[in-house]
DNA sequence: CCAACGTATGAATAATTGTTCATGTATTAA
DNA sequence: TTAATACATGAACAATTATTCATACGTTGG
């Protein structure tokens, strides 16, 4: 789209230039709603806590559990979630649930966050 | 850390290697909580919106409630919250306040989320 | 089959969050 | 100074969310 495409009606201290390319750029409303939803998954010290260590090695639910010093019940439900958004995956062995990041996106996501809290 | 610093104790299902491992590698509390919150920031549709709208480009706030389509006084707050985890940076110029992406790395978080949910 | 273990889930509650409304502050122009 | 504009903020309310408790499901060993 070019800047000339946009129509240029004066008003107030709108920029109406940048206000049509930004909406022209602007992401599909799905695509808004499910990039919103992961971060808010990620948004969250226990799930935070779970992911960190799952980016390290594979682990069962009940080693979560006393990772991340939280209970059962409660790892199990955000465990859902992380699996909803497609944070982690899952493999069952016999009794066991054995969880793990879903790719490598995700690790890198977590990089990406922690370089910027470290960046000051 | 080596594997064999770890403590084993036979305990049920778990596994004291993996647990006493993730526990060394453990971000701090600080981090984890600064992780979550930066995360949690990122994770509403409207400051998603915001956020692509200045990957593209610098807005004032009058041009941000245009595009977003939301109440100045929301979009206020939610700038707030982005300032506040250093998302957004800005500058005033007389009456108006111009945003922008703080850094890069926002723009690479960006993408990166964009990336995961395009994946499927 | 039964009991025990590892994990999942529904309901309830407490805490957190987003938006709106009303109002406040800072800047500019008249 | 006054009025208008651009933006920020506090309070209130509705909506969402995380954890706990109780219980259910699925697998294994006896």
């Amino acid at each position: 789209m070019r800047e000339q495409d946009c129509d240029v009606c004066e008003q107030l201290c709108e920029h109406p230039q940048s206000i049509c390319l930004a909406k022209a750029e602007m992401l599909s409303d799905d695509a808004v709603h499910e990039l919103a939803e992961t971060f808010k998954i990620l948004g969250d010290s226990t799930r935070i806590k779970i992911l960190h260590a799952l980016s390290k090695r594979e682990l069962c639910v009940c080693d979560i559990v006393a990772v991340v010093q939280m209970g059962q019940s409660a790892v199990s439900h955000q465990l859902r979630l992380l699996r909803g958004s497609r944070l982690v995956k899952y493999r069952k062995e016999g009794k066991m649930v054995w969880y793990s990041l879903d790719d490598e996106h995700i690790s890198l996501l977590l990089s990406q966050g922690i370089e910027h809290i470290a960046h000051r």
